[in-house]
DNA sequence: CGATAGATCGGCT
DNA sequence: GCCGATCTATCGC
């Protein structure tokens, strides 16, 4: 769409919780397929839940010790793929939703589905639905194949606990489109 | 609906 | 060895 306008160029270079909130509503394409953000979770180094709690740097967390602005790709529970925008001072963004827009049909091949709501609602669903795997871990965001394009509108925001944790399970740190269908599991 | 079990394996202690 | 930033199928109400 020749409206889109792309994020400006120190998008990532701020906090994660900030970096979360900003996300939503903003377009994610890979491979020209994607669609809008509408559910983002932040982790950063005091978080006893971020792979890189109190900056301690291991084997598959190296990208998150990098430039903010790349994707971090890890393996969860043995078969998915979970993707991340790495954020500044150790600091990621989980994406955990998107409203499909852009190839569909590529989408549902790859998910086993038509059901729109079934394509991206989940960390896991939405890298099947783009084929991101850990062949993207610490790629470049702002670089084709990826393309992230800047919210039309002003987003309301729904704010509540991130999912399926047992560490800072109480945090506030799971941000989303407000009454978006497109959301991985309802707000509390 | 909500709750639960099972799949499946790399990373870390 | 244990466990996880998940998903699907299946059970029960």
């Amino acid at each position: 769409m020749s409206s889109r306008k792309p994020l400006p160029r120190d998008f990532f270079a701020r906090d994660a919780d900030t970096v979360a909130r900003a996300l939503i509503g903003t377009t994610l394409t890979f491979r020209g397929v994607g669609g809008i953000i509408v559910e983002t979770e932040s982790y950063d180094s005091g978080d006893p839940a971020s792979h890189a709690y109190e900056r301690r740097q291991t084997k598959r967390n190296a990208v998150m010790f990098g430039a903010p602005g790349h994707a971090y790709v890890y393996r969860i529970y043995g078969m998915h793929w979970c993707l991340n925008f790495v954020c500044r001072d150790v600091s990621a963004v989980l994406i955990r939703a998107l409203e499909p827009r852009d190839g569909i049909a590529s989408m549902q091949a790859r998910r086993g589905t038509e059901t729109s709501k079934l394509l991206c609602s989940g960390p896991g669903r939405l890298c099947q639905a783009l084929a991101i795997s850990d062949a993207q871990n610490g790629k470049a965001l702002a670089a084709p194949p990826f393309a992230l394009y800047r919210a039309t509108d002003e987003a309301e925001l729904s704010v509540g606990p991130r999912i399926g944790l047992t560490k800072a399970a109480e945090a506030q740190r799971r941000f989303g489109l407000k009454d978006s269908p497109f959301l991985s599991k309802r707000f509390p």
